[in-house]
RNA sequence: CGCGGGGUGGAGCAGCCAGGUAGCUCGUCAGGCUCAUAACCUGAAGGUCGUAGGUUCAAAUCCUACCCCCGUAACCA
């Protein structure tokens, strides 16, 4: 079983295209271990509680409830659009979520994990934390960046991070998968260091915010965003659901094969909060998940003077990339190759329209689209549209066969690390190779001399199987494209096929292609 | 300050962990082809791999110092 997650995004504001390259992201692996014939569980949703959105809301003139319903359709509207295929939604309004992490809380609360302490200190509003003379600046001053800043005492309650984080710093040390990319694991390290003493403050109370989940053992208080959004990963996975539920069984789940994060919330939340929280809760080494922390987009500056770089997306600057936008502009699939095509799993890239298209355009249309349409046209013209059976064989066809194991090899090499930047350059590197096929063997000469029948019959048929190929392989990326190739090569079958049962010769000698028809479009765009 | 990431032909990147004459895509220039989505194929020009040292027969790759950019501080993955 390999299950995996994605973070849950607050239903704060409409999903830009970081949102979006998560949830992507995520839906290629998923679709991937699919193809490896794996089965798969895919978590994905949104994180519904906490101050903003109360305040938000407020703002809107509508009850919190309302307004998490309205946001929470624009995600799924998008991810629809996206072409995601998750198997379970985690919402934390959800009630049996809302039980679950009751459970956990009362568990912990009877195990003297969690206690109350009385607190007076500096209170960031904008950020929801008390700060600490750590914060302070050279001037001995709270900063800018953490808005408004009140004295505050109070009441709350807190979970004894304390008392885990050595054995957290002892598995971090010995597991060498913890987090990927491996560099990030410095970054883990250092933030253990850090917490090493501190304990976590988990409630809220009510006066202040409402919209959240009560706490179990003392109603005057909510419990704030740590165990209320990271318990998803187990809540909807079915952890301590009741007998009725129609949640998957937790046992053929946990754990989880991976949680894909971006790297903003990986220290502390993932790394250390969640991992000490699994351990309180009684799960072992082995049962600890690993983590999959992906880099963001962020937007290249429009070079006006040329002054070229590159810049975070945010909704103060004004630049941020809306999905939605983009797919009714693009398509499905073009949005979905470019943001896994043009970025390293791990690390961050700049968005840029020109080079989506220009991806698309010669990559897709002019590589893989356009050998579909001249392999079937020849094939059609030349052979009634069917592929047939020849003894003829040369160098060439056999180059081209041997490449085939050649980037099945690093296809699965990389789709394996989740580096699909790298998996696509192995399969562009094969179409454009059969490209070359084309031009060494030219079928359409071939075609002219009755004598060269066979040849003519190998060589055509040898382009329709590689485009055959690289449909399966290309699936998970872009799913619905393929499927338009599949439908012209009148070959259901493809799509049922796994990985391991990859081998020259998917399609059958006398197979009956249909109608060619450009499956990607160039796109021109206009000035 | 500390910590993390990066600095490779015009642009975007790979190569670095396991040293061995610098690779890919786009762009540019010149050819070829005509089955195909003005596409496809071939060839060429263009880089002293941030700087300075060191180790080595050999360094983009290892070591040391330094310079520059980004993040770490966001409403947001």
């Amino acid at each position: 079983m390999f299950y995996l997650t994605t973070a849950i995004d607050y239903t704060n504001g409409a999903p830009h295209i970081g949102h979006a390259y998560e949830k992507v992201l995520a839906d290629v692996i998923a679709r991937y271990q699919r193809l490896r014939g794996e089965e798969v569980y895919f978590l994905t949703g949104v994180d519904q509680h906490g101050q903003k959105v109360q305040q938000t809301a407020e703002k809107d003139g509508v009850n919190p409830a309302t307004y998490v319903k309205r946001v929470t359709k624009g995600f799924v509207n998008a991810w629809d659009k996206l072409g995601l295929e998750y198997d379970g939604w985690a919402e934390t309004t959800n009630p049996e979520h809302q039980s679950c992490v009751q459970g956990v809380l009362q568990k912990l609360y009877d195990e003297g994990q969690i206690y109350k302490k009385r607190y007076t200190g500096h209170y960031s509003i904008r950020q929801e934390q008390f700060l600490t003379d750590k914060e302070r600046n050279e001037d001995g001053e709270f900063g800018e960046e953490w808005g408004e800043v009140e004295e505050r005492d109070e009441e709350n309650y807190y979970f004894k991070l304390s008392e885990h984080v050595p054995w957290l710093k002892n598995l971090v040390d010995s597991q060498e998968d913890f987090v990927i990319p491996h560099f990030r694991k410095a970054d883990v390290i250092n933030a253990i260091e850090r917490s090493i003493d501190t304990d976590l403050c988990i409630s809220r109370p009510k006066e202040r915010l409402r919209w959240g989940i009560e706490l179990p053992f003392d109603s005057d208080f909510v419990t704030f965003v740590w165990f209320d959004a990271l318990i998803n990963y187990i809540s909807f996975a079915g952890y301590n659901k009741a007998a009725d539920s129609s949640l998957p069984d937790f046992e053929k789940l946990w754990p989880a094969s991976i949680h894909i994060i971006g790297k903003d919330i990986l220290v502390p939340s993932h790394s250390i909060y969640w991992m000490c929280m699994l351990h309180a809760i009684g799960f072992n080494d082995q049962q600890i998940p690993s983590l999959l922390c992906h880099g963001w987009w962020n937007i290249k500056k429009k070079s006006d003077q040329g002054n070229a770089g590159s810049e975070k997306m945010s909704k103060s600057l004004g630049n941020v990339v809306d999905p939605i936008e983009l797919v009714d502009t693009f398509g499905q699939d073009a949005v979905r190759y470019y943001l896994v095509r043009d970025i390293h799993t791990g690390r961050d890239s700049d968005y840029d329209m020109d080079r989506l298209v220009m991806l698309f355009n010669t990559e897709l249309a002019n590589n893989l689209g356009n050998l579909c349409n001249r392999a079937l046209n020849m094939t059609k013209r030349y052979c009634g549209g069917v592929t047939m059976a020849s003894e003829y064989d040369d160098e060439f066809s056999q180059q081209l066969r041997a490449s085939l194991d050649t980037v099945l090899e690093k296809y699965r090499h990389h789709m394996d690390r989740y580096d699909i930047s790298f998996a696509l350059e192995a399969i562009i590197e094969f179409i454009s190779g059969t490209n070359v096929y084309a031009e060494q063997q030219k079928p359409w000469e071939i075609a002219k001399d009755e004598g060269k029948a066979a040849q003519l019959h190998t060589v055509l048929s040898h382009m329709v199987e590689a485009v055959a190929q690289a449909s399966v392989l290309l699936k998970p990326i872009i799913p619905t494209a393929c499927e338009r190739i599949q439908s012209q090569l009148n070959a259901p079958h493809l799509s049922e096929l796994t990985l391991s049962e990859l081998h020259w010769g998917l399609l059958p000698v006398g197979q009956e292609l249909a109608k060619p028809k450009p499956v990607f479009p160039r796109i021109q765009l206009e000035d």
